[in-house]
RNA sequence: GUGAGCGUAGCUCAGUUGGUUAGAGCACCAGGUUGUGGUCCUGGGGGUCGGGGGUUCGAAUCCCCUCGCUCACCCCA
């Protein structure tokens, strides 16, 4: 084996490809039912566009390269710069709200792993221009209504939010200062890989004494039911600065995905990003990495010299979804395009006429296919037809001085002969 | 990028304490039973044992490097 497809990504043979493509059609027919419009951007962009959102640590991270003109390129790693700067040069132009989805695939130059590819497609739903807790709502339906699509029910998956106001009003009423605010997130996003003592310690720095500490990483570890936060105030002790959580449950509970939801404090995300609802979508066991990530957004397109501008979305990776799908049995078995027809010919003059025939067949739009094998054994060609999983075969044997071919469904087992000239229709 | 485990045909694996031309099942290809579908029979292609170097009379088996896979860290845009 001299070469092999470099580390980390994937070769698409037929079987793979038809997965694959089950996948991308479930997501654009998902988009378009939910009022979102395809768009798509070049796969590598100036190096520094990504540098604005993710600044310069984000580079080890790219597969970057010089082109002739000295110019620094990066291939795609994520599409959301590149979303921001179409938004940006037409803001004015394009009608409110923005809608938009994309399919792209992403180069990340990371070690890979389980569920994480140098090279992965990955399904972005953004809706920009309108802050309000509807959209959040309605973008988070859109991924649920993917998995109903997909045939994954509440019982699979999880979807797991929180809010950067509300955890913003429950830190500061704790006393963490609004310049330690992003220390806080930085630790609350850390706390499962630190020892316990370690953890306190780093809270202290913070100003949270010892009993609040306690109480706050309590406060994270539970999960709350959507259309249950009366939970959650009963546990933080707190009346007020609940609005914007209870804001988006309502819209959760009026889209009717509350048994999808629960929200989870814990959730952080991308810090010097997200700026209100967050969210996360894991598998129940919670074996798997995310499969989903989102949330809002509303300073990124002035990052990128646009003008203010709301925005909510998320991104879903193919890699971990298929993971899911094939752990639960839900990819289907059969998902190539089946033949309407499979054309046998049990004669040397027979074969003879199978060009034109499929010829004719193939122009009124139909599927077909036919044998290459030089041998006249039927059960041989039955065979082969039945392998290519044709809806029915077409048999071209004695029936020909008649100007009849047999017909056989292939999954009834009935056949009938019919007229050469009707064939077309026949197999309709 | 750091650490650990693994790497024999397309797939799942055998391969005795290092010993002659490296095997099986499935898959694939060809043919047979002179008109009916995962049957049966016959034959065939395919591996420089991930790659390179070393130790040895001799290595798939031992040592080193490298590539890839898996897992954890990192990151998760």
């Amino acid at each position: 084996m001299k070469f092999q497809a470099p580390k980390g990504t994937r070769d698409f043979y037929p079987q793979e490809m038809a997965w694959h493509n089950y996948l991308l059609d479930a997501w654009r027919r998902v988009s378009v039912r939910n009022g979102f419009e395809q768009v798509d951007g070049p796969i590598f962009e100036s190096l520094d566009l990504y540098k604005v959102k993710s600044g310069e640590g984000i580079v080890s991270e790219l597969f970057h390269f010089t082109d002739r003109g000295e110019r620094e390129l990066a291939i795609r790693p994520e599409f959301t710069p590149t979303l921001a700067r179409m938004v940006a040069d037409r803001a004015h132009a394009l009608p409110k709200p923005i809608k938009w989805f994309a399919t792209p695939n992403f180069c990340r130059a990371e070690r890979p792993q389980r569920g994480r590819l140098r090279e992965f497609w990955q399904w972005n739903v953004d809706m920009l221009g309108v802050d309000s807790p509807l959209a959040d709502a309605e973008v988070i339906f859109t991924a649920i209504d993917l998995f109903r699509e997909l045939g994954l029910t509440a019982d699979h998956v999880r979807v797991k939010i929180s809010h950067r106001q509300t955890v913003r009003h429950i830190l500061s009423k704790m006393g963490v200062s609004d310049e330690k605010m992003l220390d806080a997130f930085d630790l609350l996003d850390r706390r499962d890989k630190m020892e316990p003592a370690e953890f306190t310690a780093a809270a202290g720095k913070l100003g949270l004494d010892d009993a609040r500490v306690a109480r706050f990483e309590q406060t994270c570890r539970l999960r709350y039911r959507c259309g249950d936060l009366m939970a959650l105030r009963n546990q933080l002790g707190m009346e007020e600065g609940l609005e914007d959580l209870e804001a988006l449950d309502e819209q959760l509970r009026a889209f009717g995905i509350a048994d999808w939801c629960e929200y989870d404090l814990g959730i952080v995300r991308g810090l010097a990003y997200y700026t209100g609802m967050v969210f996360e979508v894991h598998e129940v066991s919670g074996a798997e990495r995310a499969i989903a990530g989102g949330g809002r957004y509303d300073k990124l397109i002035e990052l990128f010299d646009g003008p203010p501008m709301p925005a909510v979305g998320f991104g879903m990776g193919d890699v971990v979804l298929t993971n899911v799908l094939m752990d639960t049995g839900l990819l289907p078995e059969n998902v190539m395009p089946r033949p309407d027809a499979y054309v046998i010919a049990l004669s040397d003059e027979a074969a003879g006429r199978i060009p034109g025939l499929v010829a004719l067949l193939r122009s009124s739009g139909l599927h077909v296919r036919f044998s290459y094998k030089t041998t006249r054994n039927m059960g041989k060609l039955m065979k082969d037809a039945s392998a290519s999983r044709a809806r029915r075969v077409v048999i071209l044997g004695d029936e020909l001085a008649r100007d009849a071919a047999m017909v056989k469904e292939m999954d009834s087992g009935e056949q009938r002969e019919v007229p050469l000239g009707d064939l077309a229709q026949a197999l309709r």
